[in-house]
DNA sequence: CGTTCGCTTGAGCCTTTTCAACCACTGTGG
DNA sequence: CCACAGTGGTTGAAAAGGCTCAAGCGAACG
């Protein structure tokens, strides 16, 4: 779990590790906003860590001992009722965040859709270092009130949208917002094809359909041309302002 | 909308003001966190504003000028589609705040459910005081995680739940979480009996159904002796346990 | 080479929606 | 004082959208 390559790239405490440096979420993450100082003495209580589809990060009701930012992958925070229905109700992306702060335990199980690589520390050390580090916790907070933003939005889809409009909305959000819904190099016509990162019933445990019906109004959305099927884990979106209009 | 009396009480700087030392919220608001002077601050550049039901306090897309703290009753926030389908995102009750902080835009209506007071801030100076006062910052902070906890929740319920259960859900939180859900001093064989604050057509906006299903979902829940309903904008809660588990 | 997992398709059923009518209460103006 | 309109609430019947169940397919894997 404690990667000690990473360790001692950072011995000078001034420069940014190189491992920082080469960093996909150097860009947009939290540490972003921090001095180059600051970066080395954030990495150095750095863990790095890989995980499978599949593997889960955090359980239910389980005390968040790591804090840990999305450096690549997708993973999904799903609930569960007693009677086994579960529901995900959201999707981590690159430099989103694990781990519940400030709270006793995790309000639901974490768990890696993709092969997802974690920049992790523990919550004491984080929240420490938060601190004396405002501008870290302002993009913190702000971070956090995006998220907010983007659960609201998923309850008007949720409660109001068709099975279609739901499952065009999931695509439509794979292709705009999230950088794993990876542009592939092979393009048919130069339409650019995503993946889709997740399983049929992944889908469904997200929109709060069943999973037939997310594969019926697959098929639908590519009969109506508004997206191309390729096998079964991408597609091509001809248009995407089609695909809006599509997803409500 | 600017109240002169207010002004008047905050004369002192060190000692807490009249009208906040009997404010409603006084020991769970932000302010809570505050310093008795820091207390006086904040008191000398909030405005008092009363709303009356169905007031609009704040438009889609509209800048956020005013900040504010719930002092008592309910708002709504909605978020509407092209073609009118509208869904509830959230429901602010006492020591909840009014107003997306640091955003350009409102990403929804909000809208007084019942008679409401808010203590309003303008935007630029609250977030000025925010920023040399850590505790309260750290206050929001944590209060926006709730937040986001709470539609996480939501979403389990517009995801995955019944009809039934959704309504049982919405009561349970009336009855539970929400200080408006105000017990009745009038019982029935001394169960207490709370008020909904809503009507009919809300609920269902809140909860992804039909009004006229919420109807009879309550009829249902009445009929199956989990709730009394009382008129048309009340219930008891014989086995407030019978009622969670109705919920889901 | 058989098994498993993920995916697909069809048929019938059930919950919730839609549509239409109606009731109860409140406030207004003649 | 009554007629009337408007609002919120209720009920029933029919329609529809999505779910359940059952069967089958294909690729991956031991």
């Amino acid at each position: 779990m404690l990667d000690a390559s990473f360790e001692r790239d950072c011995s000078s405490s001034d420069a940014i590790p190189d491992r920082c440096r080469s960093c996909p979420i150097r860009r947009n993450g939290v540490c972003r906003v921090l001095a180059p100082r600051d970066v080395g003495t954030l990495s150095r209580i750095a863990h790095h860590r890989v995980l499978k589809p599949g593997q889960t990060v955090m359980r239910y009701d389980e005390k968040p001992v790591y804090w840990a930012a999305v450096s690549s992958g997708v993973l999904k925070l799903t609930k569960l009722l007693a009677d086994g229905r579960q529901q995900i109700v959201d999707l981590l992306f690159p430099s989103d965040f694990v781990g519940r702060l400030f709270a006793a335990q995790s309000p639901y199980f974490v768990e890696a859709v993709t092969d997802v690589e974690l920049c992790c520390f523990r919550v004491a050390d984080f929240e420490a270092m938060l601190r004396d580090r405002p501008m870290m916790k302002q993009q913190l907070f702000e971070h956090t009130l995006s998220k907010l933003d983007a659960a609201h939005d998923w309850l008007m889809v949720l409660g109001r949208k068709t099975a279609e409009e739901r499952v065009a909305s999931l695509l439509y959000v794979m292709v705009t917002r999230a950088p794993i819904a990876t542009a592939c190099t092979n393009t048919r016509d130069r339409v650019p094809c995503f993946e889709i990162s997740m399983k049929r019933e992944e889908m469904a445990t997200f929109l709060g359909l069943t999973y037939e019906t997310v594969i019926r109004q697959l098929r639908s959305l590519n009969n109506r041309g508004i997206i191309a099927l390729i096998g079964r884990r991408r597609f091509q979106v001809p248009d995407l302002q089609a695909l809006q209009f599509a997803a409500g």
